[in-house]
DNA sequence: GGCAAGTATCTCGCTGAGCGAGGTAATAAT
DNA sequence: ATTATTACCTCGCTCAGCGAGATACTTGCC
């Protein structure tokens, strides 16, 4: 069991069981401020997600939303009608395709985006302003070399 | 927006959009692999928590799981009764304090943690085998920087 | 010792998120 | 014109998790 220890510090595990800590953290700290703000962790990736297609110009429907999110059709109706009722979300039927429906969140939804993600990306930014650049740049290859085992394991 | 778009570039947000994108990417495959082996989402969490726990060698009981993935009694007491009925866990009594349950982890959960996340760890550690041991360091000190930045938030 | 307060877990009844199956409306293919 | 496909929704159901409260044990106080 020691030398077991002793194995996984030297082959770096320490920064594995790390980097499950934090986003184990990051989950909890999520759950608790959808609850706080009544909705539930599946509405708040959604809202996420929705802002995040939104920033990078992309139209969300809700096909694309149930996708992202791995439910199926009737779960995805559900989610939509609940931040519809919450007033967090339209839909809006396509013109040119009037089969689809076209989901536009409300300045109501970015207000909520911020207040959560607000404080914890200044803290953030905060933090990185602490390194120096090419450590900075060393993050940068390591997170996103990590998202792409993430996907091509779970295949 | 765009000028909004160049000042993220500039202060970093890029990052911290990757960030994000990979806790993503990580909650999804991780709900894939619970699906794929009949159990939920919340029973890969308690499965990680109660291994890590064993690993440090500290004692579960289900008030402590319950807290550590933000459950009431009630919906702790269903979760290991789950796991308890698939065979990954025992319940024994507590000899010492007869009030208190612990949670004896079978081999079967080792195994089962070890098919989902030794891949991955596989890939992270070739990963980290890429940078040089100050890079390391660097990656090291943000994870468990913002590791403390997330609790502090969700305080 | 004996009684009150506190702690750890469990039971009961309920709400509601998400699933599977199937339906409707619009578009695309032959 | 008919059939297939796409996009979304409805219906009925299962079961994870919650709130309230019960139970069993331990600890503190007189």
């Amino acid at each position: 069991m020691a030398k077991q220890q002793a194995a996984d510090e030297a082959a770096g595990m320490d920064l594995v069981h790390l980097l499950r800590e934090v986003t184990v953290r990051l989950d909890l700290a999520g759950a608790r401020f959808a609850g706080r703000n009544g909705l539930h962790p599946t509405d708040l990736r959604a809202l996420i997600s929705l802002l995040d297609a939104a920033r990078a110009g992309e139209q969300s429907t809700p096909g694309r939303l149930g996708d992202r999110l791995g439910l199926n059709s009737a779960g995805t109706t559900a989610l939509i009608d609940r931040l519809e009722r919450l007033g967090l979300l339209r839909r809006v039927r396509d013109t040119r395709d009037r089969r689809r429906v076209l989901l536009e969140v409300d300045d109501r939804a970015l207000a909520l985006g911020q207040s959560f993600f607000g404080p914890l990306i200044d803290r953030t930014l905060a933090l990185l302003a602490t390194f120096e650049a090419d450590e900075q740049a060393a993050i940068r290859r390591f997170l996103s070399g990590l998202g792409e085992a993430v996907t091509e394991e779970g295949a």
